[in-house]
DNA sequence: AATTCTTGTTAGGTGCTCCTAACTTTATAT
DNA sequence: ATATAAAGTTAGGAGCACCTAACAAGAATT
């Protein structure tokens, strides 16, 4: 489990690495408002613990768990900032610096009750992604099909989840990529979503698999 | 500002003293797990501080200011979880490892609003009281005039503020200790208390003002 | 190509919170 | 009162995240 430190390593880099996938220890140092050495130093343990590749003199770049890592504590930045405002009425201005601090907390529960009581949102308000628990950031295009609206007809283009037990549910229910999804009805309780597909009519999804449904409309 | 570690020492010696005032190091070591050359090391440190008293050998006492910060910890905990279960469904056995945590985080204004939000608690769902934002914990007879109910007749025993134009507002209402108050009405709306006392009578207080005047039923 | 500027590195140090091993002081028990 | 047990102390060390000063490597400039 990477350091509070680290997160804010892996946070900076990820940002960073966004404009360029090449990055100095003295960018990264500035942007971090520390000294070179301390920089250089902490990249160093970061390389050894593999959140980072790092050769003497070559700039810096995030190795995939490194870009896995810094999204998800991006996720817990963003989901804490909706918290504060959507939930606790907080201004937009106050919010930044709680969130960097909430950011921090090792409890995975609590992340997920928050996405749960913000209606697992994929944007935050300044709409800048929201990645999601595992550290991916969802395709712009794509939605889970638990946001999507009655009567819509979608077209299945990912997975948010690749679970042995939930291919084998897919597969059971012949849900595949690429299928055309009608929405007949949501169910505000559960969340529970009503789909007719192919030659399935009135299948009931519950919110946790409709959620890892990745859909985009069609036109 | 006291460091985390200082504010987990800090909390373990308010708990400690309440069964006995002279705490050794033995003792504080083995409830934070910690050695007792960390202890020894540590309370010399929190005694240049001023949280606690100690001379070598000697039991520790903590000191005034010592013992208002630990209930500012201690606020800020049962906050948390009141705040984790009341507001974010957690049940109670999950709270506990999560406020331990929220609990240091910098933000008056976050656990202000925590405070709000679950109207202003004086008691945890275990009973324990929950200390002001100054870090007092309230008499366990006296409770805020904003918590009675409407029809009751209470006897004025504290303030909970003491700031001058407090003072001098309470004044001018002709508000004083030892007063007997009958509450008329308490509007759920912005939770201002109507109330009749001396010969004034359905003088309306704000939720602001009610919530500082500390009251016991009369029987 | 030589100089200069920028970037990265080493060396040596600090404060914080923790440790073990060995010793001393104080308290307890015979 | 002395021996033993418990509590407290000192010395020396470790890892983390930071620092400054001084030096080396690579890039940019003339």
């Amino acid at each position: 489990m990477p350091s509070q430190t680290t997160e804010n390593y892996l946070k900076a880099l990820y940002h960073l690495h966004l404009k360029n996938p090449e990055i100095s220890l003295t960018e990264l140092g500035q942007r971090l408002e520390v000294s070179k050495p301390t920089v250089n130093e902490m990249i160093k343990k970061m390389e050894k613990q593999g959140w980072v590749t790092y050769v003497r003199y070559k700039p810096i770049t995030l190795t995939e768990d490194g870009e896995r890592e810094a999204a998800k504590v991006i996720r817990k930045h963003r989901l804490s900032e909706m918290f504060l405002t959507e939930i606790m009425g907080f201004g937009w201005e106050e919010v930044h610096q709680i969130a960097e601090q909430i950011e921090h907390l090792k409890s995975d529960a609590f992340f997920d009750r928050m996405d749960e009581l913000l209606d697992f949102p994929t944007k935050d308000p300044h709409g800048s992604p929201i990645p999601d628990r595992e550290g991916n950031f969802l395709d712009n295009n794509y939605q889970m099909l638990s946001q999507m609206e009655e009567g819509q007809t979608v077209v299945l283009n990912a997975l948010r989840s690749s679970g042995k037990e939930f291919l084998m549910f897919l597969n059971k229910k012949e849900i595949s990529l690429g299928l055309e999804i009608t929405i007949n009805q949501i169910e505000a309780f559960d969340r529970s979503v009503t789909v007719s597909y192919g030659k399935h009519k009135n299948v009931v999804l519950s919110q946790a698999v409709a959620a890892k449904l990745l859909v985009s409309q069609t036109e």
